[in-house]
DNA sequence: CTTGAATTAAAACAATTGTTTCATACACTT
DNA sequence: AAGTGTATGAAACAATTGTTTTAATTCAAG
């Protein structure tokens, strides 16, 4: 039946993500993927050919489980600040999901600084959509000649402080401290994110304005 | 003589420093260190012992050369918001110098965002200092109490932004495309960060404004 | 029950890995 | 010039890598 094939081929794709996502390609081998897959050796080679071509599903499996960000119609009435909320908050949500399988995520980071073959896919598929939504909220924030000048760099400032707490989360905790750090939770992450960057668009109160924000978005 | 020894071991070191950078650990050879180092296979046991030996010598060779921010005396009479453009700059510049060796600070990136043994001794060398040189800037910057409580997150939201283009940049350039991502040049970026940052901590016009600050900087 | 294709398992494959061994070449001291 | 200790070179080491081969097993259809 289907049913058992499809089983142990699910099961080698679920176990690479995992690896994959926390070691990268060449770092991890195709028998500790059958370990944990619960498969032979030469499962990997039987089901997808070699281990790029599993590697690469893997990465289409990830983007394809794909997060609620890529093409988000917006309610009626929405403002582009509450918009630009919400992106920030559901893509920390995202990135620093303890429970889920949190390696979607983990292996699109690292295709992000560490390209292979599957990059361009992965850009076209689930990057660029996800880039169109945030233009698309600049483009309702700021005046229309601006964004065409400095839209993308508009961008890559608001999801770069985004990325900058999954990325460089093992600095960041050796720096802060290990119990300091526990206190930056993703609310005020999202918060600070959100009322940095509409300040610095000239929306909203820049950040010497000591409201304690995190209350107020909760 | 010692020049000799010592010059194979440097030929090794610096070998080492460029292809670990861009490969990583695991994915460098210690033949390929050897071919590029024009040594012999054993050369690196031979002076540093094992492999992992190399990358710690590699890596505390990388913190040594350091940069300029590590600690700073500001001329007399600077106002914090020049002292963050210079920050920012040089942060900048150090990250995207094609020519010189650009491996320092790859190797450093690598290490943050993919830590191995060499981590804790580079954050406590070469990242904390940094860090201590920004936030000063912060302080002075910020009401005390806003920069108590948010002066980490405001100088990850700083950082962030800068460690984007050298981080994610072949995501970036296959999103924006690659004859319009290289007008995104090192004053163009230095100037947008700059002035997005100041803006979101309230000094500073806001982004709307839309003066060239290009070549008001330049 | 038999047949036959599909899946799994075990073993071996060649290639590459980090590391070691040992012989040679070299430089410097006596 | 002989001897000594260091550096280099070529070869081989054992271990691990991805992949292939071949046999055993499974399981539904005839």
């Amino acid at each position: 039946m289907d049913a058992i094939q499809e089983q142990t081929r699910d099961r080698l794709l679920e176990a690479a993500g995992e690896i994959f996502a926390e070691f990268g390609y060449r770092a991890t081998t195709v028998r500790e993927i059958c370990q944990r897959g619960k498969a032979n050796v030469a499962a990997v080679n039987y089901y997808f050919g070699d281990k790029m071509a599993l590697y690469i599903a893997t990465v289409e499996r990830a983007h394809c489980s794909g997060p609620e960000l890529l093409d988000v119609v917006w309610p009626t009435g929405w403002t582009p600040q509450q918009k630009l909320a919400v992106f920030i908050r559901q893509w920390l949500e995202q990135q620093l999901a303890e429970d889920r399988p949190t390696w979607h995520m983990r292996l699109m980071l690292r295709e992000m600084s560490d390209p292979t073959d599957a990059c361009v896919k992965l850009v076209e598929a689930y990057i660029r959509p996800m880039a169109n939504t945030l233009r698309g909220i600049i483009h309702e924030l700021v005046p229309g000649d601006l964004a065409e000048q400095r839209g993308w760099m508009i961008g890559f400032s608001i999801v770069s402080q985004c990325l900058f707490y999954k990325v460089h989360r093992p600095i960041a905790e050796l720096l802060v401290g290990r119990e300091e750090y526990s206190q930056l939770n993703l609310p005020l992450l999202a918060d600070h994110i959100t009322r940095f960057s509409l300040a610095a668009l000239g929306q909203g109160e820049p950040l010497t304005a000591s409201t304690s924000g995190v209350e107020r978005m909760t």
